[in-house]
DNA sequence: ATTACGTATGTAATAATATAACACTTAGAG
DNA sequence: CTCTAAGTGTTATATTATTACATACGTAAT
């Protein structure tokens, strides 16, 4: 073990295509769509969608970013650890969406899940709210 | 039409296209794709990916069926209150869906809403699991 | 009974989202 | 150095969903 890492340096680190793309995502703070990040990223080389879609997967798969399946979109992770556990607001009127940070609320869904014996390995919780902003005006 | 019978709310009644997309759903009890209903009902009288989408979209807003994002699927609504608020298990490993009937989850679901001063309108819960029999095997 | 209106229908075309297949490259482990 | 896993680049294609437009049909008001 000591000897041998099984984790080479390699697995650590993003290669171009993964770090462009997370980069655009971490910048923009905003869920994005594929074909935008595409469109975005022509002139750092990207040029079709396979490329996309596989940085999107790998930076998935690593906990970087999370999908929004419900708009089909990518946005950054701003929780150190929230593994592959998802919460998000989505406004119904602007579209602006935010990743739900309360402690109270992750945690409390994974205490319903415990009570109703449910194994669960992930989840991804899309609440459908009217913002602040949306509320005044 | 061959009948004389007048009915008093025609708001109330599916129309055939909606008829039978939703029997389709309601028979199967599984998810299914847009795209698999339209084959399933050629014979029927459906020719376009329109049809199917107008009829679910319908369906969806009756609270009849509902989407699982995740999947892009549609599957009948089993609680007959459930509003617009969905919340559902997946297997990982076969890709099966139930609904969550459990009302202590659901509820539990709402009061942390409440105690996190969200205003949800509605939401779509999708956690994913190991079912029983792939637990099993 | 006729009109106006809202909703549904049918159809063709196209947009938006995502994957398959294949040949090639690169970096690290042994 | 060589083997291998992972990533790359590219073309083509599959899957999911919507736009646009013309037509039909039931209901309520006239």
């Amino acid at each position: 073990m000591s000897s041998t890492h099984t984790h080479s340096k390699k697995s650590q680190i993003l290669t171009k295509n993964q770090r462009i793309v997370l980069d655009l995502l971490q910048n923009s703070g905003e869920p994005l769509k594929a074909y935008f990040i595409l469109d975005s990223l022509k002139k750092e080389g990207l040029n079709s969608p396979l490329q996309v879609y596989r940085a999107l997967d790998k930076l998935v798969e690593l906990g970087k970013i999370h999908k929004i399946e419900s708009i089909n979109s990518f946005i950054i992770c701003n929780n150190s650890n929230c593994a592959s556990n998802t919460a998000f607001t989505i406004c119904e009127r602007c579209g602006k969406v935010k990743e739900i940070k309360n402690k109270n609320l992750t945690d409390g869904v994974s205490d319903l899940v415990k009570d109703n014996q449910l194994e669960i390995t992930r989840y991804n919780l899309e609440f459908y709210v009217l913002c602040k902003s949306c509320k005044i005006n």
